[in-house]
DNA sequence: CGCATAATTGAATGTTCTCAATAGGCGTGG
DNA sequence: CCACGCCTATTGAGAACATTCAATTATGCG
């Protein structure tokens, strides 16, 4: 179950509907916080324009996740959002969500959950950007984010967009994708990767989905 | 104010003092969550170790900083917090926190301001290794950091830890730091920096704290 | 069918990493 | 009080790796 999911339950219909095009902006640095998106379908990325133009995107938002959850707290946005292909998003208002935490403590218990979930993700991307090495940070991704059963992940997204993701040049990605397609570490269909050296979640079990509980694992 | 004032008033005398020497495990991978961690003094690494010994630090909570504040919404830890020097901690039992958030919105409202703020935290530093030279990624960082009147930062902990924060070596960050303040951009105090190039908050202003709202500022 | 963009590979360059060696600071124990 | 050991800070040199520029193929969309 998506956060969406869990989400839209709680909220009701109170979601609005908005469509963007593709690099249209959905907010800048510097505008007033309105309130949460939730992407239905496309991509928005967030990201800070440096003087010198460098930029990257300090988060990218797919079909189900949540945007500009913790601006909501801020008086203003800290980053642009932009949309990368044409999106659709459902937002609710700042005060609507106030509103709801203080009416309704499930609600709120599902918000923290839900943000506490992004942080273990993003602390999860910074200690994969940390590897110094490409193989490594594939292999950190692969091993977090595989499937247990069929080993493999779907690259959502263009490979070249999320060769950023990595903290990598597009082509120092597929060249590492393909060198460790030759030693047999990998199998790759398009953006579909399986990885073959079997040692799965070896570095940690899946993050823990909006759903709620897993039964505990043994130690 | 720090999270850790706001959040005491609120929790009131629940926190428990806890210490622990350099190298002790606060806990590992795997155990069950048992609350929320605050730190009182010294310094606490989150990690996971790689198969091949590979680690890089998620997160380090240092003097006021949370601990495991997202973990609490998940049975197990992901990862381990070891302390990197001797360490006193101030815990909150999970079932104290969950009792709280349901009784008390406010308390609610103040823990997922503090979310959303280590959020954002966690998203910019992961722009931040994303950056690809050394020099761009120590500017990136005394862009937001440095304090607005005197244009200067003191890094925490010693250089070589922060290094890895910036995912550099630490001789790499050494000899980035000397190569800049050879070319006039830093003056350096031991751990003192000052930028000078006077380009403060160009990418972004601060985040927000704990405190509240500041004023909002003109677009 | 043709354009725009992703995917891929090549070659040269540049930067960081790695290994090494030295200086300096701090605490402990003799 | 000083010597010793440990760790941080610092700089050097060579190797490894990613970036950059460039060119080609593949692919989806109008």
């Amino acid at each position: 179950m998506t956060f969406d999911e869990c989400f839209s339950v709680l909220a009701g219909e109170a979601g609005i509907c908005q469509t963007f095009s593709a690099n249209e902006f959905l907010f800048r640095r510097g505008d007033e916080t309105t309130g949460l998106y939730v992407v239905i379908h496309g991509s928005v990325k967030m990201m800070r324009m440096g003087p010198s133009g460098k930029d990257a995107a300090l988060y990218v938002a797919r079909s189900g996740d949540p945007l500009a959850e913790a601006s909501i707290f801020s008086p203003i946005y800290h980053c642009d959002a932009i949309a990368l292909t044409d999106a659709s998003v459902r937002f609710y208002p700042k005060a609507a969500l106030m509103r709801q935490f203080e009416r309704n403590h499930r609600f709120a218990e599902s918000y923290l959950a839900m943000l506490g979930r992004q942080l273990m993700i993003a602390r999860t991307r910074f200690e994969r950007v940390c590897l110094h090495s490409a193989r490594e940070r594939v292999l950190h991704f692969l091993t977090l984010e595989v499937d247990a059963e069929t080993h493999s992940v779907e690259i959502p997204g263009t490979l070249k967009e999320f060769a950023s993701e990595l903290g990598l040049t597009h082509e120092a990605f597929y060249r590492t994708l393909a060198q460790m397609a030759k030693d047999g570490e990998i199998e790759r269909d398009g953006n579909v990767i399986k990885l073959l050296n079997a040692s799965t979640a070896d570095l940690a079990p899946e993050l823990p989905s909006s759903s709620g509980r897993k039964p505990p694992r043994r130690k």
